[in-house]
RNA sequence: GCCGAGGUGGCGGAAUUGGUAGACGCAGCGGACUUAAAAUCCGCUGGGGAUUUCUCCGUGUCGGUUCGAGUCCGACCCCCGGCACCA
C-alpha cells in the first residue's frame, strides 16, 4: 500500500510556487543559510542532507514567530564547466545555466522552502561586478597585491592553486599531482587578520573547525637570530621557537632557494656538485618520501652568543617559505637536526639536562626535545628552560643580535587563476602607468561570452586591448580570474539585498540582518571557505560595509553521505540518485530518512532498507485521516502523550537532534490504536509539517498549515500525578513502585523497603532517594 | 609524530545534569487476516542459565572515584577526520 504521495507533492509544491513563503515581515529576525552549491548536473545525496536540514529549521523558525531569511544560490564559475566545453562543446554559460535549472528544480521537488526572489548567481555581471568592486577596495587598502611566487600549479587543470586548496601535495579538485611554478600572481594579504582569526567569539561552532583553523593558521612565538658570515659578514636570520638551546647549535642550514646560496658557493672546489644538488632539492617530495640530504657549503657562520665557528650547510629539508628559509640546527634537541647531524658526522652538543638523559653521556641516541634546565649555556646555565627563553630572548634584542618575531603558518592567499570560466581581475596594464585599476564606474569587467571551447582570455583580443584609463594610451587587459572562493566569500552579504545595483549591499538592511544567525554544510570546508569567509568579513567590516566581526554565529558542519564505506561519489560508483528516490517513495519519505538515519554532524549510513521504515511511517499517518474524530481532545488518552511528544519534539528541535525529534513522532503514532481526536491529530501535524510539508499540509484540511504557530504544550500535564520509582539494592535494579508525584522521602523510603522486603536478608544500612526517579537501599 | 572526534545488540542509532542501558527504525522470528501472496495488524527479539513475574553477565581493555558509572578520573588498545619536515 503506498499512499498517493506523487499528487500531493505535486499539488502543495505548486501551490509554494505562486504563494511563496516569506511574506511576513515581523518577530526577530533569524538569517538561515546553507552552502550554496555549485552547479554541476545534479543534485547529490550530501546536497539533500545539507539542504533538507535547512529547510527543516526554515519551516521550524518561521512557525515560531521568526522572521526568517532563507535564500539560496549558485556559485557558478568554475572549471567543471570548462572541461564540459571541451568534451562536449557546450559553452560554459549554456551549460552552467541548464545545470541550475535542472538542479532548482531537483530543489523544488524536495519541498525546500527558499525565497527564490533572493536567487543568486556567481557568474551573472550583476553579482561579479562586486567582486571586481571588492578585489578594487583591497587593492586600494593594500590588501591585494601582486608578487612572483614559487606557486602550486596543477598541470591537469592548467591552473595555479592557493596553499588550502592542495591536499596531500595533490590538487583538492582533479587529485593530479601539483608542480611549482614560479609566475607573477595576484595575492590577498590574509595574513594581515591571522591572529584576528586565531578566537571566533561569536555563537557556537564545532570545537573540531575551529582547531583546524589554528592549525592552520599556525601562530608560533620566537626570536630572529642574526648569524654573520664569517667571509663576507653578511647577516643570516634564523627565525627559532627555542632561544634556549642557541647554545647547542652545531650548524647552519639553508634551504636551497635561499638567495644567498649562489654568493656563498661561488668560490666552492666542488661547485658544480653544489650546484647539482640544490637543483635536484628543489623538487618538492612529499615529507615522507623525502630523505634528508644537504651539503657543506664550505663556509661558516658566526653564533653570536659564543662567537663560535659553526658550518653552514644546505639541506633538502629546510623550507624556503617559512621563516627566513634558514634555521639553526641544534641536533642534541631536534630529532631532525639529529637525523642529519648522524648523517654527516656533525657535532651533537647537549645545552638542556633531563632526568631520561645523563648531561655527560654524549652518545644519545634520538634528540631530547622536552624541557629542562640549561647547561653548556654560559651564564645562563642553571636556568629552567621556560625561563631561558624569556631570558635569552630578552638579553638577545638588548645587545642586537637578535629580534622577537611571530610566524606563522598561513600563507597569503593566491588568488590568480589561469581559467577562462572565472571572474575577469579589474586590473590594466600600461607601459606608462604601470599597473592600473579599472575606474569603478566602469565595471563591470564583463566576461566576453563569444568565444570557443577551451579559449583563453589571453587569446580573445577584444578582450585584452584596451586603453589606459589614466593616460588613454593602448594597454593590455589581466587575463587571469579570481579563484572561485572569492565569489563564495561575501555571497551571504549580497543575499540581503541581491538585486541592489548602485551598492554590494544596503547598510541599513546588512545590519538587520547581519551575522548570519545558523550557518549549515560540510565538514570539508572547514578551512578552505569559512576562514576567506571570516577574512572576508573582516575587511568588509574595515571598509564600513558591514558592523560584524564573524560572518556566521552558529555553525553545523553536517557529515559525509557514506554507502558501502565510502563517500557517496560518482568515481566510487557508490551515488544513490536522490530523483529516483523521490519518485519511488516521495520528497517526504526521503527528507524523513535523511533527517531519521543519523545525527547531523555523523555521517550518514546509506540503506536502501532503512528508507522503507520512513515510507511506512507515512503511510500510516496518512492512514491516520480515517481515524479522526470530531469530540473534546482534553479529556482523551492521547491528550497526555502528544503534550509530551510536543515537549520532546520542540527541546530536539532546538538542539537540531532531528532523528531523536522524528523517533518520538514514530512513537506517538504507534501511541494510537483506534481512533484520535481532531484536535491532536492537528497538533501532531504541527509538530510533524517541519519534516514532512507535503502529507501534513494535505492532511491538515482547513487553510494553510504553514499559517499556524508551533503548537505549545500544556505544562501541567506533563508532571504526571502518578510517577514510576525504581528500587535499587545496591545500586542494582531490584523493582519498581508507582507514588503520587512529590510524595514526601520518607513515605516513598518506607513503600520503597515495602515492596523489595522479601530480598532484602539484612537491615539497610543507608538509602540514597533521589526524588521521583529512585529509591537505593544499601546494605 | 601532533591535534581533534569517537568505540553501545546482527545493523543505523537512543540514553540532555552520574540514577530503569539498548528509545525509534532496519533486519530476524512467531502469530492474525487471506484460497495464496503482497500489504496491514499483534507479539518476541543483547548474551547465558532457571523457563512465570527469577537470576548472572553486559556500553573497546584494565584500574579508580561513587550508594550508584555508557556518562567522571588515570593508563592502554582500536577506528575515523585534520595537519605533517612550520624549525
Amino acid at each position: 500500500m503506498k499512499y498517493p504521495f506523487e499528487e500531493i507533492e505535486k499539488k502543495y509544491q505548486e501551490i509554494w510556487e505562486n504563494d511563496g513563503f516569506f511574506e511576513k515581515k515581523k518577530g526577530e529576525k533569524h538569517y538561515l543559510l546553507e552552502m550554496f552549491p555549485y552547479p554541476s548536473g545534479k543534485i547529490h545525496m550530501g546536497h539533500v542532507r545539507n539542504y533538507v536540514i535547512g529547510d527543516v529549521v526554515a519551516r521550524y523558525k518561521t512557525m515560531k514567530g521568526f522572521n526568517v531569511l532563507h535564500p539560496m544560490g549558485w556559485d557558478a564559475f568554475g572549471l567543471p564547466a570548462e572541461n564540459a566545453a571541451i568534451e562536449k562543446g557546450v559553452h560554459p554559460v549554456k551549460w552552467t545555466e541548464e545545470n541550475i535549472s535542472c538542479m532548482k528544480n531537483q530543489l523544488k521537488k524536495l519541498g525546500l522552502s527558499y525565497d527564490w526572489n533572493k536567487e543568486i548567481t556567481t557568474c551573472s555581471p550583476n553579482y561579479y561586478r562586486w567582486n571586481q568592486w571588492l578585489f578594487l577596495k583591497f587593492f586600494e587598502m593594500g590588501l591585494a597585491y601582486q608578487k612572483t611566487a614559487d606557486v602550486n600549479w596543477c598541470p591537469k587543470c592548467q591552473t595555479v592553486l592557493a596553499n588550502e586548496q592542495v591536499l596531500d601535495g595533490a590538487c583538492w579538485r582533479c587529485e593530479a599531482k601539483i608542480t611549482s611554478k614560479s609566475l607573477k600572481q595576484w595575492f590577498f594579504k590574509i595574513t594581515e587578520y591571522a591572529d584576528e582569526m586565531l578566537d571566533h567569539k561569536l555563537g557556537k561552532w564545532p570545537e573540531n573547525v575551529l582547531v583546524m583553523q589554528k592549525n592552520w593558521i599556525g601562530k608560533s612565538k620566537g626570536i630572529e637570530i642574526f648569524f654573520k658570515e664569517k667571509k663576507t659578514g653578511k647577516t643570516i636570520p634564523v627565525f627559532t621557537t627555542r632561544p634556549d638551546t642557541i647554545f647547542g647549535a652545531t650548524y647552519l642550514t639553508l634551504a636551497p632557494q635561499y638567495p644567498l646560496v649562489d654568493e656563498l658557493i661561488e668560490d666552492a672546489p666542488n661547485f658544480s656538485e653544489i650546484k647539482e644538488f640544490i637543483e635536484k632539492a628543489k623538487i618538492r617530495v612529499s615529507p615522507d618520501e623525502l630523505e634528508k640530504e644537504g651539503i657543506f657549503t664550505g663556509r661558516f657562520a658566526i653564533n653570536p652568543v659564543n662567537n663560535e665557528e659553526v658550518p653552514i650547510w644546505i639541506a633538502n629539508y629546510v623550507l624556503m617559505e617559512y621563516g627566513t628559509g634558514a634555521i639553526m640546527a641544534v641536533p642534541a634537541h631536534d630529532q631532525r637536526d639529529f637525523d642529519f647531524a648522524k648523517k654527516y658526522g656533525l657535532p651533537i652538543k647537549i645545552v638542556i639536562s633531563n632526568q631520561e638523559l645523563g648531561i655527560k653521556d654524549h652518545r644519545i641516541d634520538r634528540a631530547y626535545e622536552g624541557e629542562g634546565v640549561l647547561v653548556n649555556s654560559g651564564m645562563f646555565d642553571g636556568m629552567e628552560s621556560e625561563r631561558a627563553k624569556e631570558a635569552i630572548s630578552d638579553w638577545m634584542e638588548e645587545i642586537g643580535i637578535g629580534v622577537r618575531k611571530i610566524n606563522y603558518k598561513l600563507k597569503d592567499w593566491l588568488i590568480s587563476r589561469q581559467r577562462y570560466w572565472g571572474c575577469p581581475i579589474p586590473i590594466i596594464y600600461c607601459s606608462e602607468c604601470d599597473t592600473v585599476p579599472v575606474p569603478e564606474d566602469e565595471l563591470p569587467v564583463v566576461l566576453p561570452l563569444d568565444t570557443k571551447p577551451g579559449q583563453n582570455l589571453w587569446e580573445i583580443e577584444e578582450f585584452v586591448n584596451c586603453k589606459c584609463p589614466k593616460c588613454r594610451q593602448p594597454a593590455k587587459r589581466e587575463t587571469d580570474t579570481m579563484d572561485t572562493f572569492v565569489d563564495s566569500s561575501w555571497y551571504f552579504l549580497r543575499f540581503i539585498t541581491p538585486s541592489c545595483e548602485t551598492k554590494l549591499v544596503l547598510k541599513e538592511e546588512a545590519d538587520y540582518w547581519m551575522p548570519v544567525d545558523q550557518y549549515i554544510g560540510g565538514v570539508e570546508h572547514a578551512i578552505l571557505h569559512l576562514m576567506y569567509a571570516r577574512f572576508f568579513t573582516k575587511v568588509m567590516r574595515d571598509l564600513g560595509l558591514i558592523s560584524v566581526d564573524e560572518p556566521f554565529t552558529n555553525l553545523l558542519a553536517q557529515g559525509m553521505v557514506i554507502k558501502d564505506g565510502a563517500k557517496m561519489s560518482k568515481s566510487k560508483g557508490n551515488i544513490v540518485d536522490p530523483d529516483s528516490i523521490i519518485e519511488r517513495y516521495g520528497a517526504d519519505t526521503l527528507r524523513l530518512f535523511i533527517l531519521f538515519a543519523a545525527p547531523p554532524e555523523g555521517e550518514l549510513v546509506w540503506n536502501d532498507k532503512g528508507i522503507e521504515g520512513c515510507f511506512r511511517f507515512l503511510n500510516r499517518v496518512y492512514r491516520l485521516k480515517d481515524k479522526v474524530e470530531e469530540r473534546d481532545h482534553k479529556e482523551d488518552r492521547l491528550y497526555i502523550p502528544i503534550n509530551k511528544t510536543i515537549k520532546a519534539v520542540t527541546d530536539d528541535l532546538e538542539r537540531f537532534s532531528f532523528n531523536t525529534a522524528i523517533a518520538r513522532l514514530m512513537e506517538f503514532v504507534n501511541e494510537i490504536k483506534n481512533n484520535i481526536p481532531k484536535g491532536i491529530f492537528e497538533k501532531f501535524l504541527l509538530l510533524l509539517f517541519p519534516f514532512a510539508p507535503h502529507i501534513t499540509s494535505f492532511l491538515w484540511e482547513k487553510g494553510k498549515i504553514s499559517d499556524s504557530p508551533w503548537p505549545p504544550y500544556d505544562e501541567d500535564v506533563i508532571k504526571e500525578k502518578e510517577i514510576t520509582i525504581i528500587i535499587q539494592i545496591n545500586g542494582k535494579l531490584r523493582g519498581k513502585i508507582t507514588a503520587p508525584y512529590d510524595l514526601e522521602a520518607e513515605e516513598i523510603k518506607k513503600r520503597a523497603v515495602l515492596s523489595v522486603s522479601d530480598k532484602l536478608k539484612t537491615s539497610p544500612k543507608n538509602i540514597i532517594f533521589v526524588p521521583n526517579k529512585l529509591v537505593n537501599i544499601v546494605l
